[in-house]
DNA sequence: ATCATTCTTCTACACATGTAGTAGAAGGTG
DNA sequence: CACCTTCTACTACATGTGTAGAAGAATGAT
């Protein structure tokens, strides 16, 4: 489901809250994300597109408004990876998992845990 | 060097192209980019778009202009592969390896494949 | 020399995104 | 009840991107 779901990094941050949180209401996913201080109306204003692109859902309760996911992390996860794998790896997961392998600031130790997940994945 | 770069899938194919071609004008990438049928104008207005980005540098060379990409294909994939960690992974690769084995669509020998590499790399 | 072809450059417009102010509704307080 | 606080909704503006037409320059053909 869900096809190509596509976030921006900002966008990210707020789901990912409202994926911690359960739901909640703009002021609830501004605390949570301190980090990246944005004004209030700034946060609404993402809520509610992101609304409009059916990542979210509403409902009004009392004064506020509580925003709730339409979509898991995971499936978000993997549309993303998938979709950069499809741009820079001809759709290959393979050449990611190589280029990870080869680019990447794994050490050595980092590496065996790989090896021993991969052994528990292919089981 | 060149920090930060981001592509969007559509300029990711064009800079592809040219990293294929080594350089070559608007027509060129124009004509190496059939699978997606753009008008001439819009190649020429992405090319030069990059240029002012920094991604591409450009001189004429008689009627047309030719570019050639000033980052290498490495550069880019590191440092998209990396952005989408840290929005995704915490900056953790590993545990997008992690998700490309549990989530990813490979198979038995294609993770045979994989174990083989890290050791390769791992060396 | 003139005309058609072919490129680039400029301009344009729609839509997404980042960011936030202002207005208006609704609830709490004295 | 009048007022302050607090939310949301609406409006706004800048920037990036996708897409391409129109205008202008240079080339090739006759």
């Amino acid at each position: 489901m869900s096809g190509n779901i596509k976030l921006s990094d900002q966008q990210y941050q707020m789901v990912q809250a409202l994926w911690h949180l359960g739901a909640g209401s703009a002021k609830d996913v501004q605390q949570a994300l301190q980090d990246v201080s944005l004004a209030h109306t700034t946060v609404g204003t993402i809520l509610s597109r992101l609304e409009k692109k059916g990542v979210l859902a509403s409902e009004p309760r009392g004064r506020e408004r509580v925003y709730r996911p339409l979509i898991s992390e995971g499936d978000v996860k993997r549309s993303m990876v998938s979709s950069l794998v499809s741009t820079l790896f001809k759709g290959d997961s393979k050449e990611l998992l190589a280029h990870l392998v080869k680019e990447g600031e794994l050490d050595g130790d980092e590496l065996s845990d790989i090896k021993a997940l991969i052994d528990k994945g292919a089981k």
